[in-house]
DNA sequence: GGAAGTACCCACTTTGAAGTAAGGTACTGG
DNA sequence: CCAGTACCTTACTTCAAAGTGGGTACTTCC
């Protein structure tokens, strides 16, 4: 296990101290999920990306708005109009991990049910 | 917007009160990423698995296992023995999530170099 | 004239995820 | 006989993620 992260060292998410995991979280993480995968079907304003997504705070969807938008993944495109209008879009980086992301996410939808009748099972087999 | 979810609701990971939420979560959580990629390849004994997944506490371990094992991704063998061997495995079900998670987590590891790059960009933009 | 929409930022507080440390049991190897 | 391995559990602590509420600056709608 490396202990700190060189350039040119093969990336690693088993390793603790590789860069691959914060990107990794940062496209798992909670709200990131779903940003991507709204974004994948069209581009959004941010008002409009706020009502789609269900629970998100202004604050949180700012704030992962930025942090995706730092990765590479989403385009941010701010005109100078009043009242202001921003567009979000994704880059190609973001399409490709939106595609996955969005497919674990569709899945994850298919399954639930399932999960939640294996939850039930696993806890009337313990008190 | 749904405000609560009932039975034969469809899935909607856009709705805030959707189960299929918490189940994205746990798949997309920290550790739970890295024990499902981990799991794929092999199964695993506890320990082996605490030194694969690099800075992995034994609490997290058991614990997001746990929860793993409860929505059906995770088969727990213990085996009455003297050390106690418990391996770990992938369901049928798991196995169909980890292999959504593993092509994310190998994509993130093949496109960090570039996401440390945009990040880079991104900082000196700003000061 | 007041309310609501637009796209935020900032400070503060709360929550919950995660880390740390210790305990427990039954052995084996030195 | 003490250390170590194996597989956890529990209690305590920490810290980052997330929620809350406020402010901005300007416009259109009623």
């Amino acid at each position: 296990m490396e202990v700190s992260w060189q350039p040119g060292m093969k990336m690693d998410v088993n390793a603790p101290m590789c860069p691959s995991r914060g990107v990794l979280e940062h496209v798992t993480s909670r709200w990131g999920v779903l940003i991507l995968i709204a974004l994948r079907e069209r581009s959004y304003r941010f008002s409009e990306l706020r009502r789609h997504v269900g629970g998100v705070s202004e604050k949180m969807l700012a704030q992962t708005l930025q942090t995706l938008e730092r990765d590479g993944f989403v385009l941010r495109d701010a005109q100078p109009v009043i009242p202001p209008r921003v567009d979000y879009s994704l880059t190609e980086l973001g399409e490709e991990a939106a595609a996955q992301v969005e497919a674990l996410g569709r899945w994850t939808e298919r399954r639930t049910e399932q999960v939640l009748k294996n939850r039930e099972r696993y806890d009337e087999a313990r008190p």
